[in-house]
DNA sequence: TTGAAAGCGCTAACAG
DNA sequence: CTGTTAGCGCTTTCAA
């Protein structure tokens, strides 16, 4: 049996071994620049090093310091999107000498408010948040507990709250205007369930892109798989639903030309399905996927997508959360994202020519 | 300018309301089941609700309290091997009321050590470690803090320290086993730099595997990319170097009928590679990968990979950790995982007669 | 059944 | 320059 718990040395420990008062060893030990004899400086920091000494965290917060920790609340950390949005976050933190705490919510919106709940009861510095549920009342509560916070990913138009978001309806306007500019005709729609914001404006956006691209789009052209089991975003749910999505594009009476999903996970389980069918991508028919997902890059054929940078997403929240922070600003900010367009392989160019006819 | 951070509600200003003393108080409002007249308690009760009070956690931990954290460290979150772990961890502690920190190390020895040392100074409950560096002191300091802990991922043979481990000697056999016994000879062993203890056994492994099978193994079949730029074992670094990986195979004066991929990521951009320049998967050669990480099952072709799952390492790993924190076991445990195949697509049979000559 | 008071470890205001 | 002391918010003796 080992030695239990040795108890760990406090200020008092050392300032009892350097003989001093605990002010002054509080002095030299919180770094503070207050004026203290060499002599016993070094003392203090002898004692300190042979005890072994760390300060008691709890007793400097309950004492007023600031709890150097952010939290961070995502859907899912497994999908990619949000691994990646949090390694920026981490990085910007850690350079600025707090570290991250990372929720994952699975979308409900009772996990949401339970971990903003906790954020409150540890009074972290500051919060990042992708809420999918949303009441006004959420952020208010962080605020009034002089927590900062800055929304993302999901848009909630809220001036009295920061947040970063993305031009989703641009993103959708894109999309379609891509597809429709590569000569095709007939684009499919598919998503699970259009219940975040985010997907309503996409999907808002996709339809004024069509019409500008002269292409129709109706009932038929929206394909939703709600056959999504429970509640969570992981990325396995989403390939799964793209799984799904595929079947459907497949039962029907023809194929469609191209196909605009509404994430890259959904995108990669829609090709496999194809591929697995026998339909080949891009050949047969084009796939075009949103996020900008690492993997994305990593399949055969590799991905088509809309950039929703996740990293940039990520570095941007988290610089303008430290204004907030650091600098005490109670200024809100709202920056908008601009969606952008990356090239590979998932989409067929028919070169179309001037649209004339049909 | 909106309202400043209004004072929260401390247990004083409850029991002022409800005219009873703190202590009082202090015995409703924490549940504790000491006698107090229903009057009273009712009205503590009712002045908590009103002034929103909830207790202050900092007094609570300075006072004695264990803090319901736990402690996670891992090299990397994006890579999806790890973020599987994680939400098994994630949800195992949310079970025993409990809440996991995710710190990623991006496997630099200094992170790991800066992070053992933030989870000592917050006096986490517990720890779940992935170690790529590591000297006896490591877990020892935090022994000595109280703080139980087990380590999984990385093979590191202290008695001393519960561990969950995933059998790397017998999955480096099991694949080699595997690929012979698919009729393939020319086996080539691919990976980066051979520096942590599981890719040495895993090899080691291998190697005991091909010449069971009846292969000779020489340094002609070990491919090694040591072109990483940097620290960090982030999933679009792995999928780099087997990138690399891919290209110095195809340097190679003929191909081999298969490659051993030291991880999923790692195989992924073999493949990748291989099919971009014209090689297919698995008609013109094998790949099989290790790890069983949910996206090898997104790609085409499927990989076929050896798994050590994620999801249960995760699982157990937090499992036997609460045995310690929970019921203060002080008993070390040691469990080994041990690997099982996952057939898919990506590993083509030869349908091998009986092994005769040669 | 209730209350007064000590003390967890730390910092800062105040007094020497 | 150094020490004494109050108090952050909480729980828990100990005394009434």
């Amino acid at each position: 049996m080992v030695e239990r718990k040795k108890k760990k040395a406090t200020i008092k420990d050392v300032a009892g071994m350097a003989h001093v008062s605990i002010a002054t060893a509080s002095r030299v030990l919180s770094g503070s620049d207050y004026p203290v004899k060499e002599e016993l400086k070094s003392a203090i920091l002898a004692a300190a090093q042979k005890l072994d000494y760390q300060p008691n965290v709890f007793g400097q917060l309950l004492r007023g310091a600031t709890n150097k920790q952010i939290g961070v609340v995502v859907p899912s950390i497994s999908n990619p999107f949000y691994s990646q949005l949090f390694a920026a976050v981490q990085k910007v933190c850690m350079d600025q000498g707090y570290v991250p705490i990372l929720y994952s919510s699975h979308s409900d919106r009772n996990m949401e408010q339970h971990y903003i709940d906790m954020m409150i009861h540890y009074r972290v510095a500051g919060t990042l948040l992708s809420l999918m549920g949303w009441e006004p009342g959420m952020c208010r509560r962080l605020e009034e507990a002089g927590i900062p916070c800055v929304l993302f990913d999901q848009p909630h138009e809220d001036p009295e709250v920061s947040s970063i978001d993305f031009d989703f309806y641009s993103g959708g306007k894109l999309a379609a205007e891509y597809l429709t500019g590569a000569g095709h005709r007939e684009i499919v729609f598919a998503t699970g369930s259009v219940d975040r914001p985010s997907r309503k404006k996409l999907l808002a956006g996709f339809q004024a892109g069509m019409e500008l691209g002269g292409c129709s789009f109706g009932e038929e052209h929206l394909v939703v798989n709600h056959t999504v089991k429970g509640t969570g975003a992981s990325a396995m749910k989403d390939y799964q639903c793209g799984q799904g999505l595929g079947e459907i594009i497949l039962e029907r009476p023809y194929l469609p030309d191209a196909v605009f999903a509404v994430n890259d996970m959904m995108a990669i389980g829609i090709i496999k399905k194809l591929e697995t069918s026998g339909i080949h991508v891009p050949v047969d028919i084009s796939v075009l996927g949103f996020d900008n997902v690492e993997f994305g890059e990593m399949i055969v054929p590799a991905l088509t997508t809309i950039s929703q940078s996740a990293y940039r997403t990520g570095e941007l929240a988290a610089e303008i959360l430290f204004e907030s922070v650091t600098e005490g600003s109670r200024m809100k900010k709202k920056l908008m994202l601009e969606p952008v367009l990356v090239e590979r392989d998932s989409v067929r160019r028919k070169h179309n020519k001037i649209r004339r006819n049909q």
